[in-house]
DNA sequence: AGGCTTATGAAAATAGCTTCCTGTCGCCCG
DNA sequence: CGGGCGACAGGAAGCTATTTTCATAAGCCT
């Protein structure tokens, strides 16, 4: 489907710096975009663009339900692309790379502590860290 | 033992506002401060600190492994004791609340994901992000 | 106590992100 | 397929959390 057409599904204005973002995620072979290398990315291919812009679009995106934030502890948020199943992070330690995992008993316990301790849950973050020891460990390209 | 003598003991200088800034830890009900909770709560105590301060001793701390950084979905670091045992943690997104948790078998099941996925584990965050809906949710004291 | 190192406080700087303002671009209509 | 209008973009200023800089003050050893 073209990208226009997704924007407009999602109520949006099919404008040139939403779809540019919007296509940056579909070819990315990286998942995981900060905004800065988004921006980055577009500066590069020669588009003038302002990185309040690339916020606004990431967070319209997030909201649309089109990308998701991710938190970790490198200070800066991270968006991919929310295809499909909810899943947590394994994120390298030397070269940032991120490995997406899913583990049903994981998100059951987690729903039953929340709920035996008086809480209603909203969300939930897990990210494992750790040294990808055995394979090559490319600092991360975008 | 002493405030004093713990600081020596990890290397650092008795100064006053190091060994306030633990004793604030050791004192203190809520088990999670943030930088600016601990500012605060020395100025309430009539100290001329400087916020600088506080964040340089806060890392001196997390380094020598006294405290413990928590980076929540909030915006802000938290810093907690360290004494001994590993736990998660569960936070209120309307008061900012910490509680926190231990489950053995999410433990265990991490663990055994990484080292499918060919990784030397280093550690994990695990954080609910809930509303404690039924009791009194206060904006967080110090 | 003296002197020397290290730490401190205040202010300025930085990082990541958001808001404000003004001009522009998408989109619906004729 | 132009015109008009309202949503949107870019740039700069603002904000919050945190770090750095630098002159002064406080620990600590003897």
């Amino acid at each position: 489907m073209s990208t226009t057409q997704s924007l407009k599904e999602i109520g949006l204005k099919a404008t040139l710096p939403r779809r540019r973002i919007l296509e940056l995620f579909e070819a990315s072979k990286v998942r995981h975009l900060s905004a800065e290398d988004v921006y980055k990315a577009l500066i590069a291919e020669g588009m003038d663009v302002g990185l309040a812009t690339v916020y606004r679009v990431l967070t319209q995106f997030e909201q649309a339900g089109l990308l998701a934030r991710q938190h970790f502890e490198t200070g800066k948020a991270v968006f991919e692309l929310n295809q499909g199943g909810h899943h947590d992070h394994l994120v390298c330690l030397q070269c940032g790379r991120v490995e997406e995992f899913f583990d049903g008993e994981i998100e059951k316990r987690q729903s039953e502590i929340a709920r035996k301790s008086g809480f209603e849950l909203r969300g939930h973050s897990l990210a494992l860290y750790a040294d990808c020891s055995k394979p090559i460990c490319p600092h991360r390209p975008v």
